[in-house]
DNA sequence: TAGCTTTGATGCTATAAAACATACAGCGAA
DNA sequence: TTCGCTGTATGTTTTATAGCATCAAAGCTA
């Protein structure tokens, strides 16, 4: 059961959201041009070649987005949490969608209708650089993942994956877990590795007390050190 | 010497441009807002870490955008040819620089105010919207590096990377030689992998009768088997 | 409950690729 | 001319990590 701390009511009434700077006759609009799906745990949202059929918002749960590379093996481009968007990079570059989008836990996803984004959000000309702000962060993102997935070792990835997830998702209430539950494969998946070396690694990082592993519960013991190890590469 | 095949002229009249869309009184309106800075071979234009002073269009000649990683290595995360943007990115996101932008020959790059780019182009919504659409598909491609870059081995890569130096600068008259004269070095940076490992696959690639080398000089022979060799990774 | 499946953990082996070493050709400077 | 310097080429060694096998524990379901 989803005990949403975000409704959809956020989705123009939260500052964090896109659309809080619309005007209001356009959020009524909006209203107008919205659905909302409902997904379990491990849902496709949609998959790598698809056409995308809308404007995605996330309103509630946990969404991956990744590539199909060699042999099947999944690469994590990245991941959402509420009020972040999916699927927006096809859409808006009239291209199919190059990764898949799964959820990691039961998710509420809105959806919002092309005619709208193209033919009222992106009239206005705030809404648009807004876009192009949020795109061009993201483009920094990917290519300066591309570097350091290729060139960090496998600890420094993995460090690195780890501080991903607590910037991406932050801490439980004790200030030290993780609030984000992956598999050792979706781990793997997002650190260019095999499930094996990433069971590995955190085994090792454990071991030096840089983290604590309870199942899938990790706590960042040292936080410092893990920025160090991940800077190091 | 330059001798270019485009012109100052081509930033507004040339369909390819990306002020081409723009109405005559903003394209009036352009020329007061523009300078043109001349740069040898392997000259900087910026470096990693750079606060962006402007919008640059390269008028003629190559240049690389790459990125330091561990230890210094570099990797090349695009390249550009003539009307092609340059540290746009960083500009639009409000970023420094993240990655460095070095001639690979004798170039001339056209320097747009960051004044005219946001109070002017921006508050026209087709250009705002070519940006997106051009932001969202580096994005994509960009996703689709950081996999193969990561996935693919070493002779894939390589033979991808030929493949893209095809896509973006074409061929010589003959119809085989690549338009692109890089150093070994610059091959491995783009390939992700060692000199001695860029040299010895071109060597190997070559005893095929995929491509023969010249020198800097390098002619496609088998453009099929070189897809071929890319896709599988 | 028992049996099946999935996930996590660990050791071993094979191998791709980096690192290192060396050589040589071309080129500009002294 | 000789001396370095840079770029290219190639052989050898070392190392990181993928791949595989095995086992234990947990979770599911019939």
């Amino acid at each position: 059961m989803l005990n949403s701390e975000i409704g959809l009511r956020d989705l123009v009434d939260n500052p964090k959201s896109i659309f809080y700077l619309l005007g209001q006759e356009d959020k009524d609009e909006l209203q107008h041009h919205i659905s909302l799906s409902h997904y379990k745990k491990n849902e496709f949202i949609y998959k790598e070649g698809d056409k995308p059929n809308g404007f995605l918002v996330l309103i509630d749960g946990k969404v991956k987005i990744f590539k199909e590379g060699v042999g099947g093996r999944e690469q994590i481009i990245r991941m959402t949490k509420p009020l972040g968007l999916i699927g927006y990079r096809a859409l808006l570059g009239d291209e199919t969608h190059n990764g898949s989008a799964v959820t990691l836990e039961e998710s509420l996803v809105c959806t919002i209708s092309p005619d709208f984004i193209f033919n009222r959000a992106l009239k206005n000309t705030d809404f648009s650089f807004k876009i192009i702000r949020k795109l061009s962060r993201e483009l920094g993102f990917s290519n300066a993942r591309t570097v350091t997935l290729t060139q960090k070792h496998i600890r420094g990835r993995l460090a690195e994956s780890l501080i991903l997830l607590k910037d991406k998702y932050g801490f439980e209430n004790d200030g030290t877990t993780l609030k984000a539950f992956l598999s050792r494969e979706d781990i793997a998946n997002l650190s260019n590795m095999t499930t094996s070396n990433a069971i590995r690694t955190l085994s090792t990082f454990a071991s030096e007390k840089v983290i604590a592993i309870d199942g899938r519960k990790i706590r960042i013991l040292d936080a410092n050190r893990l920025e160090r190890i991940s800077k190091l590469g």
